[in-house]
DNA sequence: TGCCATCGTTCCGTAAACGGAACGATGGCC
DNA sequence: GGCCATCGTTCCGTTTACGGAACGATGGCA
């Protein structure tokens, strides 16, 4: 009965720690919410299949997008992490952006994609390679990198630090 | 009775708009689903409040993630429309992922946040000038810039092209 | 100690989201 | 023309998410 569809089970979790970060109590959170204490409990517990109506007014009671609530699909490779964070639907192409992370001193290939996908990744932390197997190329916080992804390529980590990045995969109609 | 949450009200024609993308009928895509035609229809028009195990058949069926479903709240500045994609509760901070547009040739100014608080923009088009008031930066596609946002300051698409991209906020603890 | 406010959970009647079935409309196909 | 599959909507009985109220537990505070 409490079986909640997988990416929607780690919803009453996340609210949950996101409630108690702020130091709110159930019952106020439901009252600034405007939801019933009920409903919040069983949102938490994982109980209840929560509508969107109620999604939407407990992520504005915490201050966070709906977006936070609810978890993209998390890719988990030899070394790199990827969490799926949005996708979005543009007139000539479909753009995927995931958060990247790899472990420092890994590194993870990835087989081609379809032609004329193309790869681009912004460093936000850690030293970066990244590219085609036969030509990659580095970046540090603040750098940048793309590559065509239709041939294989690979992600490492090459300095002392975990590298932290944001990856965006656009997908030509 | 159809009045549902504002940043939930456009959840339907976005499942319709990637429905008919796939060239999906009604029909088809409920029986992917799994779910009931009355509900698909139903959600798609709007006339109904969607569960989460609702939302996440639909999704998953479409392939997409559930985020690409529900849209983040969208900021419209005058010049500058932000939407929120992400909200990280990291250890010694909170950072805001937003995808930023700047048509060409506008500007707009924002008034200081809280001490410490930084601000990181990844340029994927256009030419963006931002940074502090009183010292600026530029940077094409594929360029960065960063500056601290506890003072006034700005953005602007000064290229013929308008800009697009990432600003991720960093508010620490 | 008693008193009281608030905590999170549980009970319960109501409202509504759910899936299945029936509906008329539309579009091949013979 | 008739036939039939499929379209998206609507009807309807069942299931369940909803908010309000009641509950026992907990924690100040006089």
């Amino acid at each position: 009965m409490e079986a909640l569809p997988d990416g929607a089970a780690h919803v009453g979790p996340r609210v949950r720690a996101l409630r108690t970060e702020r130091g709110l109590s159930l019952s106020e959170l439901a009252r600034r919410a405007g939801v019933g204490k009920a409903t919040l409990s069983g949102l938490e517990a994982g109980t209840r299949n929560p509508t969107l109506d109620t999604l939407h007014s407990v992520a504005a009671a915490l201050g966070v997008a709906l977006t936070a609530l609810v978890e993209g699909p998390r890719i988990h490779g030899a070394a790199v992490r990827m969490d799926l964070l949005r996708v979005f639907e543009e007139g000539a192409a479909t753009y995927e952006l995931y958060r990247m992370r790899i472990p420092a001193g890994t590194a993870q290939t990835s087989p081609p994609h379809h032609p004329g996908v193309t790869e681009h990744a912004t460093v936000f932390a850690g030293e970066l390679r990244a590219g085609p197997l036969h030509d990659p190329a580095s970046a540090g916080p603040g750098g940048y990198l793309e590559w065509a992804a239709d041939a294989p390529h690979g992600y490492a980590a090459v300095g002392e630090q975990d590298v932290h990045a944001s990856l965006l995969i656009r997908y030509p109609r």
